[in-house]
DNA sequence: TTATAAATCTGGTATATACCAGTTGAAAAA
DNA sequence: TTTTTCAACTGGTATATACCAGATTTATAA
């Protein structure tokens, strides 16, 4: 005799085939949970449970008290590539946008400096960027640029392709890149920006680039939702 | 007025706090949920909310209906190099052990073909392994391998590096890889191997190697625990 | 000594209920 | 028409309580 799964897994294949059914597509709005728990004759506790685990699986995702919302497909990354977000997004047929939150002069901090080779405290430009897809907020980026051979970069528009920028204005072009991938739970800030729940599930990514001579160019990281993004790599040998 | 954050983030910090006053390192066991909802006064639900919080940010793990531990330090990994799992991890200062659950001929199913550009229903090499990182199951790896050139692979002993066996026994090595790397949750068999509950966030990982001459050589795909590993890649140009 | 069975751990699921806190949109005021 | 205010909605947090289901240990029988 099979064992019969939890009430939540059966919940949540009823949803899934609910959403199938109403052909809800790509962020679509669910109904509000205590219509669905109705619907479906449980408790708003268990029905989040459900939900909870159709988020874990990338099918749908939620918005700050707002509502569920049914997850867009999955935008396909090249981190080793620098032809720029909106570029990327719109080769896939998506509309991106890009919001520059702050951009400043700081001094490197000590973690900063270690990691890209630096002095401690050398003048260093931070620019936080948050990223859209169709609208929907996808990632945080802070940038941290050298700048050295690029100045009067924060005078720019950087809503854009910071290494087109870098590339066309300065003639800096990386030769090299470190690159870091690894899950991590959003959280604080990064998830108020980001419309999410502090401990939300995401993908951070790092990537320090160096010049052809070995000079510091950039280092820069960036937290993505967990849902949307596929990282495509080539690697030769 | 500083608003003041719900008591499943304060009770967060507080486990946070005990773990490290109570020096609790790589795979300790955290005491029963009843007795820590006793020692913080608090309820066992509200507790669940606060270990499921510090699970997401990957400071604790649970092992099925066994309880919660310290998460060890996350594997470094490059899934462009094939040195090999248990040499990665040795070097790292961890002991690996990987089994073989299963290996068969198989034919490849559609989706296999089109993916590594077979005919269908070509003969191909499958197996199954799951690879322990001091003796916690870090990781499914599903490894499809081309029999041209190496007929009798099944036979060998593949707890071990496939690739090395590869190279030194069939003189087979890849020359370019396709990768694509994306969070996904981790569900049913998968999550059963691995000890974790369906729905645990995982982070997936695929690999399709094709020798000098673009033949296929091997399809891989691997489910690892989100919080098991760092992905480490150079990338020049 | 070994194998088996039962008791007792552990976390997992489920229900009912209340109230809190941003978001939204409609109503009221300017 | 525009702005402001406020009611109503949404999801988020919190408590109390029960029972289920695997894992582990202990006691028992072979």
């Amino acid at each position: 005799m099979p064992k019969s799964s939890p009430v939540y897994l059966q919940l949540r294949q009823q949803l899934v085939d609910w959403i199938s059914e109403k052909n809800l597509t790509s962020q679509d709005k669910l109904p509000g949970e205590r219509v669905l728990a109705t619907k479906f004759q449980t408790t708003r506790v268990t029905l989040r449970q459900a939900l909870a685990q159709l988020e874990a699986e990338g099918v749908i995702f939620r918005s700050n008290r707002r509502g569920w919302y049914v997850t867009p497909a999955r935008l396909s990354y090249d981190p080793s590539r620098d032809i720029g977000f909106n570029l990327y997004v719109r080769q896939q047929g998506f509309t991106p946008r890009t919001e520059t939150i702050s951009k400043e002069l700081i001094l490197a901090p000590q973690w900063l400096a270690e990691k890209c080779g630096l002095r401690d405290k050398t003048p260093i430009y931070h620019f936080i960027r948050r990223r859209y897809v169709d609208e929907r907020a996808l990632l945080i980026e802070h940038n941290f640029v050298n700048p050295d051979g690029c100045a009067g970069l924060m005078e720019l528009n950087t809503d854009d392709s910071l290494w087109q920028l870098l590339r066309d204005k300065f003639n800096l072009q990386p030769a090299s890149r470190n690159i870091e991938i690894y899950p991590q739970a959003i959280v604080d800030d990064t998830a108020d920006l980001l419309n999410v729940n502090t401990g939300s599930a995401g993908l951070y990514l790092q990537r320090i680039s160096h010049d052809e001579a070995g000079g510091f160019l950039e280092f820069d990281h960036e937290y993505w939702l967990h849902d949307a993004l596929k990282l495509v790599v080539s690697v030769q040998g």
